[in-house]
RNA sequence: GCCACCGUAGCUCAGUGGUAGAGCGCAUCCUUGGUAAGGAUGAGGUCACGGGUUCAAAUCCCGUCGGCGGCUCCA
């Protein structure tokens, strides 16, 4: 006689065993007829799994009409849609064989191996939506049975499908006793699909859908396995939903930083110069240089000292410290002297033999650095340190080069060619802590400044199970303990992760998403007992003995490319004014105020204003129109009016209507003041005290 | 690196085997206008590059480069 507890802690007693529908019907049948799932003790099931224990039980309902849709409706129906999805497809493409076809957060896919020589193509979406519609319309159940593993297997062997087979292997691998399959309708009678569901009742509880786009993916992953057609859609309770949600993509697209980045002519990729060679463009240069001198200013009060380094150094630089040639195939090749292969080529030397060559030392070359490190830790090398001198933190925005596989580069957040905002800390074992905290603090002055407080903090451990990782376990216990209790001192929540440390030592990770929901890895602190090892590194301790140092490694922002790049994202191009390229657009009503129009440009430029003067043809409010496009944040509109009282019109982004006007004096002093504080002093409180900044500004 | 799609004017894009198109931008002229596009005229393209098929290729085929969406990677 099972006991089920509702969410709101209401219980309700069965003779025997039930159902959630059940349930529900006992509860309305209003409820009864929009259920279309459930939760038993936290586990997502159809909505007629049987009951027979005493269990904590959530109704998934679906009710049109809902602005959100509880996430396991969506679930439940994106994943039903699959396979609505699949059996249309199957039916314009009886060759297509079925592999996998979860339900995501965003959407849901089909994995499908189709014939090599037909691929599916997207020109065939409307013919597969249209059966999807029809299957939709006849409403037919989904309907579960279950075969025993042997009978199962039987059965999917007389099929023939591997893909099928392979996955009831894993299910088998995985603890399941049984196996179940899922028909939209009447088994042996219509399509079914192996599946461990759960699904929705009926294929009419999917309410609107959308194919998406089609892509590839490997079996299981694998790169030397088959390859296959992977096919995305959508899917909702109500068509609603989907008309916002095919909207709120329309405007992401919007913010993408590869479009917004060209036209307000932030950067650009030449093709000429090479596949992710980021070129910065006047615009994009200020951004990074007032976010340079943002970030030097918080190093020299956190006592950092400034280097420079070359952007090469020599191939045995990086033998010792590991790079080369354990990570070989993602540096730039070395560069050799041409004599040196000249002559190796004179003497039948094939590249085969240099690669060894190279490898193991009998030549020199040179490599473009694939990172910091091992220059900084050259310039710790130099001299003695007593432990008086730790800790001694050397930064650097230091450009280095990796060969990023070419399907990867990405606008500004992948590329080839990146400068990190890098700096290395050599400390004692007892000041690691206290340093990865200090590390913790610019992070958090750096993402509070800029306003992003949605990003995820990963603490990356060692995965035990795997070799990878160098150096003592005691030490890798001790580094990892300081990261869990720096990270603790954040205020924040955190995630561990197991795994996720670099070779050399555990390390904690800043994670952003970009517009299009894909994580980013911004700034990293890592702490790194291995390379002090390799390059042999000491400080004279109190005790006169020689000594270990510990290094960290971190970047608060990772890469200046792939920072702004999230960052344009994030402000959607309309950057506060401290960092905005343009922060001011003088605009002259007409030729006859272009001198007070000047007077105004130069009274903003002396103080140190990013100040632009609009004096083309142009009626005032195309000018108005056009330095609204270029995401200006001030526009200043002067006349006649204006000349006389020595005032400026104000305008500021965000707010459609005139602020009115205000002396010049007062207005280049408030906005001076907005700038060097970088936002924390506002210039329109200054000028304006009575107009609020509306929300969606 | 792999798979699919794509590459036409500075930008966004139309053009599917028969003389290269639009809007925006740009230039010149008119207009001197008080708050989100004033008007006219004009310039601008070896249709990414290389090869092939064809009487004829932006268009069809092959290769290269680049972009995009995934997969796989990411010290």
């Amino acid at each position: 006689m099972p006991t089920i507890t509702l969410p709101d802690s209401s219980t309700r007693s069965f003779e025997g065993t039930t159902t959630p529908y059940e349930i529900a019907q006992g509860i309305s049948e209003g409820l009864a007829a929009c259920a279309i799932g459930a939760r038993i003790n936290g586990e997502l099931t159809d909505v007629h799994t049987t009951i027979s224990e005493d269990a904590e039980l959530k109704i998934v309902t679906a009710r049109k009409g809902e602005k959100e849709s509880d996430p396991d409706a969506l679930l439940l129906i994106r994943h039903s849609c699959a396979h609505v999805m699949a059996e249309a497809i199957q039916r314009i493409r009886p060759e297509a064989k079925l592999v996998y076809g979860p339900a995501l957060d965003s959407g849901f896919y089909y994995d499908i191996a189709f014939q090599e020589d037909n691929p599916l193509s997207s020109d065939e979406f409307e013919a597969i939506e249209q059966e999807m519609k029809t299957i939709i319309k006849e409403d037919r159940p989904f309907t579960r049975y279950e075969l025993s593993l042997e009978e199962g297997m039987k059965k999917l062997d007389s099929e023939g499908s591997k893909y099928k087979i392979d996955n009831a292997q894993r299910a088998k691998e995985n603890g399941s006793t049984s196996l179940t399959w899922y028909a939209t309708g009447t088994p042996n009678e219509h399509w079914e699909d192996l599946c461990r569901g759960p699904h929705v009742p009926s294929t009419g509880n999917i309410g609107a859908f959308k194919l998406q786009t089609i892509a590839s993916s490997y079996w299981h992953g694998d790169a030397d396995s088959d390859r296959l057609t992977r096919v995305y859609g959508i899917a909702f309770v109500h068509k609603k939903q989907l008309k916002n949600h095919l909207k709120l993509l329309e405007e992401a697209k919007k913010r993408d930083h590869r479009i917004i980045g060209k036209k307000l002519g932030l950067f650009h990729i030449d093709e000429m110069v090479g596949q992710g060679l980021l070129l910065w463009t006047p615009n994009g240069a200020v951004i990074r240089q007032e976010l340079q001198n943002f970030i030097a200013e918080q190093l020299r009060r956190q006592q950092y000292s400034q280097v420079f380094t070359p952007h090469i150094g020599k191939l045995d630089l990086y033998r010792t410290s590991g790079h080369y040639p354990y990570y070989q195939e993602s540096q730039y090749p070395p560069l050799i002297d041409p004599d040196q292969l000249h002559t190796l080529a004179q003497e039948g030397c094939s590249c085969g033999d240099l690669a060894n060559m190279m490898k193991d030392g009998d030549i020199e070359g040179y490599l473009l650095k694939p990172m910091n490190c091992p220059h900084h830790i050259r310039i710790f090398a130099q001299g003695q340190h007593s432990y008086r001198d730790l800790p001694i933190r050397l930064a650097e925005f230091g450009t280095v080069y990796r060969w990023e596989q070419s399907g990867e580069i990405s606008g500004m957040t992948r590329v080839r060619g990146f400068t990190q905002d890098d700096a290395h800390l050599f400390c004692t074992e007892e000041q690691v802590e206290r340093e990865i905290i200090g590390c913790l603090e610019l992070v958090n002055i750096i993402f509070d400044t800029l306003g992003m407080h949605d990003f995820t903090v990963r603490v990356g451990l060692r995965d035990a199970d795997s070799d990878k990782y160098v150096g003592d376990p005691a030490n890798w216990d001790k580094a990892e303990a300081a990261c869990r209790t720096a990270a603790g001192t954040l205020g924040i929540p955190w995630i561990e992760e197991q795994g996720e440390a670099a070779f050399y030592g555990p390390k904690i990770d800043f994670i952003v998403n970009d517009v299009i929901g894909r994580p980013w890895q911004l700034g990293t602190i890592q702490v790194d007992y291995n390379l002090p090892e390799r390059f042999d590194l000491s400080y004279v301790g109190k005790d006169g003995n020689q000594h270990r140092p510990v290094m960290i490694h971190r970047a608060p922002f990772g890469s200046m490319e792939r920072f702004i790049g999230v960052l344009i994202e994030h402000f959607a191009g309309a950057f506060p004014t401290w960092l905005a390229p343009d922060q001011v657009r003088v605009l002259a009503i007409s030729e006859k105020s272009n001198d007070y129009a000047d007077k105004v440009h130069l009274t903003l430029l002396d103080k140190d204003i990013r100040a632009t003067i609009d004096k083309s043809d142009e009626r005032i409010q195309a000018k108005i129109r056009n330095a609204a496009e270029m995401k200006i944040p001030w526009i200043l509109v002067v006349g006649p009016r204006d000349a006389q009282g020595n005032n400026v019109s104000v305008r500021m982004r965000g707010i459609m209507d005139d602020l009115g006007a205000v002396c010049l004096d007062t207005f280049a002093e408030a906005l001076s003041q907005e700038i060097t504080t970088r936002g924390k002093s506002s210039a329109l409180n200054a000028c304006f005290p009575d107009i609020k900044i509306p929300e969606d500004a």
